[in-house]
DNA sequence: CTGAAAGCGCTTACAG
DNA sequence: CTGAAAGCGCTTACAG
């Protein structure tokens, strides 16, 4: 049994009032002698105050929730590096969650984070919430709620965009600065994410650069290195593409294990580009040259609105508007 | 301010005692019709118990630290993955906090997770704590403290082992086997770990085959892409070595990108091979083949451990140990 | 300068 | 079958 301010208040010889509120700062009243006491009391005992009674008064946890849809992945990861960090700081225990992109997990987390009173919840969602009263007002059961979407939903504490389209348009201009003219496009299938912004800036900077857009040099597939795989394999394959564009780094891992095991040389037959500048594009060789999303800016945004939310939850914010860049050095 | 259970009373015209009785099962001895009419009150209004009131009685919070050196370390991340699996599985959070290796931050989270009053704690440790009194019992102020420290340190609650050396002799027979006759070695510098394991059995399967072992074969370096990039790039200009086993799978990325640099071919005139069997060598090509460490089975064991220890706190354990495997397809 | 007392929201003997 | 009362460890008016 860990000890109590009763036994620290006998100790001391004083009140527990007293060792209450020299512990919490409030103690400005009381002489300098007794303060000493009390602290070197607390110290001997290592003391410190039991964390759900302070809490059933205080009616803080300094906990926040965080729902991610995978751990693995690694967008939503490297922005969670971030709001760690940053919130942290501030003394805000996390604790992160998975809900396999499912809308029923993100519920069960939500329930189970409203019970251990967090304080806030980050949300990383592929779901739309728009309809879901409960959380209209950016609250789960009385806790702030702010979504890190990419602005999917609209959030009561501001809408996060990302502005893809310009770093995407940039990419593919580069692309036909290079030469390319045959450029080849792996997008999602729209299971769990829909990247029209990132497909919309292909057409238009082909388009702008009196490019056909060929049905056949699309190919929709699942975020994952089986799926750009499949789709490179099935582009080199069919088309005669000098250059393929990744909406996603997976896809873009993929893509150079298919080139690969076509035999080809990367760089020299076919270049490969993707989207997100994940650490696993610096890894493999040659380097992937990769449409980057400002991760520091995110997580610090998103741990801000939080931080805001839970001191003042009727505070409406500001939306924010962030872009991806694009660097082949 | 969230609903109480006086209100659930007031509303179900019961007493306080009847809800908290009917909520917690320990309802038998009341009607069907009183019960009823509690669980629909608590039902409609959406009621939890206040986790911290709760909790102040219980002397439970269903809340485990664990302590890992860096997130983006992958060996123990997998290993976190399958704990997280496992343990909330059974109902507990888990909060997951940084050291960044170092001794002096593990002290400070050890303190703030007791503070916040967590039922145990998984502690990742390249440090030795043989000498802690306060961890002696495996315990850090009344909270059971489990290692997973690949047996570093001899907890309370039994050792947790990897044999390291039978796979990675094994991958270096294959080696032999596959005609190699110079291989080169890149090792840790002992900053954090000391892999010297590995180190002997890379010694012990040459000696056994007759090879002899060079000095220049053998580069001593941090435990980074980096590093792995430096040495092997000096065994490459250095020697004539035909293949490169590294003790760790970020020094055998970075040895793929100097192969690459180098102009050489892998899998021809340089054969790598890593150690851990992280997923990154999985995605670069060809696929790098690595000792693989037992992640499923070690996270079961620290899971177990903990689970055990916080159920019975005094109770021993034995000691585990587990194998690594080498499969070079 | 200090402390007795009420109260936070809950659970648990105990009495009826 | 049900509830009044004590108590968990703390904080905070309030009185002196």
């Amino acid at each position: 049994m860990a000890i109590t301010i009763k036994e620290i208040a006998r100790l001391a010889g004083v009140s527990v009032t007293t060792v209450s509120q020299i512990l919490n700062q409030k103690g400005g009243r009381f002489s300098e002698a007794t303060k000493q006491r009390v602290l070197t009391v607390i110290k001997e005992q290592n003391y410190s105050p039991n964390y759900f009674a302070s809490n059933i008064i205080a009616k803080k946890s300094k906990t926040i929730g965080v729902i991610v849809p995978d751990f693995s992945e690694q967008f939503a990861s490297a922005i969670v590096r971030e709001i760690k960090r940053h919130l942290e700081e501030q003394g805000y225990y996390l604790i992160i969650c998975e809900s396999d992109h499912e809308f029923e997990k993100e519920q069960v987390l939500l329930e189970q984070l409203a019970k251990i009173a967090v304080e806030g919840i980050i949300l990383f969602t592929p779901n739309l919430y728009d309809q879901d009263q409960r959380i209209r007002k950016g609250r789960y059961q009385e806790i702030p709620v702010v979504f890190a979407d990419r602005g999917l939903n609209e959030g009561y504490y501001g809408t996060v965009k990302i502005d893809e389209f310009s770093g995407v348009y940039r990419a593919l201009e580069w692309l036909i600065e290079e030469g390319h003219r045959r450029i080849g496009l792996l997008m999602d299938d729209a299971e769990h994410y829909h990247l029209a912004e990132r497909f919309d800036a292909y057409r238009q900077a082909l388009q702008d650069h009196q490019l056909i857009i060929e049905e056949t040099h699309i190919k929709q597939m699942p975020l994952t290195i089986e799926g750009g795989y499949q789709g490179a394999t099935e582009l080199l394959r069919e088309t005669e593409v000098s250059a393929i564009f990744c909406c996603d780094d997976m896809l873009a891992i993929g893509c150079y294990q298919a080139v690969f095991d076509s035999g080809r040389v990367l760089d020299q037959e076919i270049t490969v580009v993707g989207f997100d500048g994940g650490e696993v594009t610096q890894i493999v060789r040659p380097k992937i040259r990769s449409v980057r999303q400002p991760y520091k800016e995110l997580g610090n945004a998103y741990a801000d609105k939080i931080r805001m939310a839970i001191q003042q939850p009727d505070r409406q914010m500001d939306d924010r508007l962030f872009h991806v860049s694009f660097d082949p050095e």
